[in-house]
DNA sequence: GACAACATTGAACGATCGTTCAAATTAAGG
DNA sequence: CCTTAATTTGAACGATCGTTCAATGTTGTC
């Protein structure tokens, strides 16, 4: 405290500056081609100079931006995150505005169609990050990730669920619900099957989420109201 | 034919030695320890430093056993592969010759019951495998092996599921059948979720399988006899 | 336009990676 | 028991890893 020249109208902070513009796109570039990488190669088959060769900048600079390649990797995770969360809870309060009272195949819906959406229109950066999602369920490193970025919003939708069966325990429901998960990151992880039966085409692709969200309703609704 | 010196009453192979107790001992030490590594830490995080480590081995026997880690990945997961094969395609013969006609619900019962066996019977080497298997299954560079490992028999159960649904596509039996599978896995790659909800003892475990059947049959049933 | 904060660059660091080698040790076959 | 192949050992190889550094270039702010 005394050390510090306090006291003085001078704030002796060394002064903020804006981001430029060039800075930021590197930066975007970088988790762009990480979000790539990881997808392809998992974590510690994608090398810092990989990504930053992909992107077109310096190894220097990828620690720069992101400090160091776990930050770098949570921070490839989190961004789209938030935004498929959002989406996600959007869609549920458009539905209790909508209706009353919520079906179990609109609650469903709501929380699986953001993902098959972003993953299915062809966006290959969003192809690479469903993928990723996919890897960070599946790997036990990435519990803390996966408990920050998605399972607020998946506690959400249990919730709801569990209105729907009152005489269900929690645990169940939860279950069920990491089942359909789990089919959900299913169609990216094995797209490599399914582009082979369903030529990937959209209407097959439409389908393709039809098919998930009655498999995951018709399982929930047999396993919760024996 | 011509070059090899036939004919004549010497074999000149340099004669052929039975395997030592003790080297077939390293061998499967060393498959054991990257079992656990591997599924613990993923393909490029576990070295084969630490496997020889953990196997109580030289760094250079893992070469000289198993050529590379490449092949020493693809070992350790064929070592159980055609075990959990032949535990499903038992349970399928054994229900054939039972009951005429099959249902769904005891087709999915033979293919996924060896899995949740073995993998939640405790036993940690099978419980480290199977966390593998949905590795092997999620990361596209080892489609390969899941082709070879897993498929055929997969195939099998696909074909006999379809027999009950003639007038649908096999397309769509068989991505029903990827959600069921890919449902199966996530009981050991969220583990760490479930355990939290089961606590553990063998009984819950019991209901998670059963709550799994019945959820795969219900979804299956619902996205095909529509 | 001058100053300071920010950003990029290219090189280097030590550590660890998978693999290979020659020498030493062990065990099977005659 | 003696030969010889099989196996173990410890060290070394070159390559690549993530990170750091000082120097240089580039912006924003006054």
């Amino acid at each position: 405290m005394s050390s510090i020249s306090s006291g003085s109208a001078s704030p002796r902070q060394p002064r903020r500056r804006a981001v430029s513009k060039r800075s930021l796109a590197t930066s975007l570039s970088i988790l762009n081609a990480a979000e790539r990488l990881f997808a392809e190669r998992g974590y510690e088959g994608a090398s810092i100079r990989d990504i930053a060769k992909a992107a077109g900048a310096q190894v220097a600079s990828v620690n720069f931006h992101h400090v160091s390649k776990e930050t770098l990797f949570e921070r490839v995770v989190e961004r789209r995150a938030s935004e498929l969360s959002k989406l996600r809870l959007d869609a549920l309060a458009e539905l209790k505005q909508k209706q009353q009272p919520l079906t179990l195949e609109a609650l469903l819906s709501a929380f699986l169609r953001p993902y098959l959406e972003k993953a299915g229109a062809g966006d290959p950066q969003w192809l690479a990050y469903a993928r990723l999602v996919a890897m960070v369920s599946a790997e036990a490193r990435w519990h803390k990730i996966s408990e920050r970025c998605f399972d607020p919003t998946a506690g959400v939708f249990i919730a709801e669920i569990a209105k729907l069966f009152p005489r269900v325990s929690g645990s169940a429901i939860a279950v069920s619900f990491i089942f359909s998960v789990a089919s959900m990151l299913s169609l990216s992880t094995s797209s490599w099957r399914i582009e082979a039966l369903a030529g990937g085409n959209q209407q097959a692709m439409d389908q393709l989420a039809n098919q998930l969200i009655r498999f995951c309703e018709a399982g929930m609704r047999a396993t919760l109201e024996a």
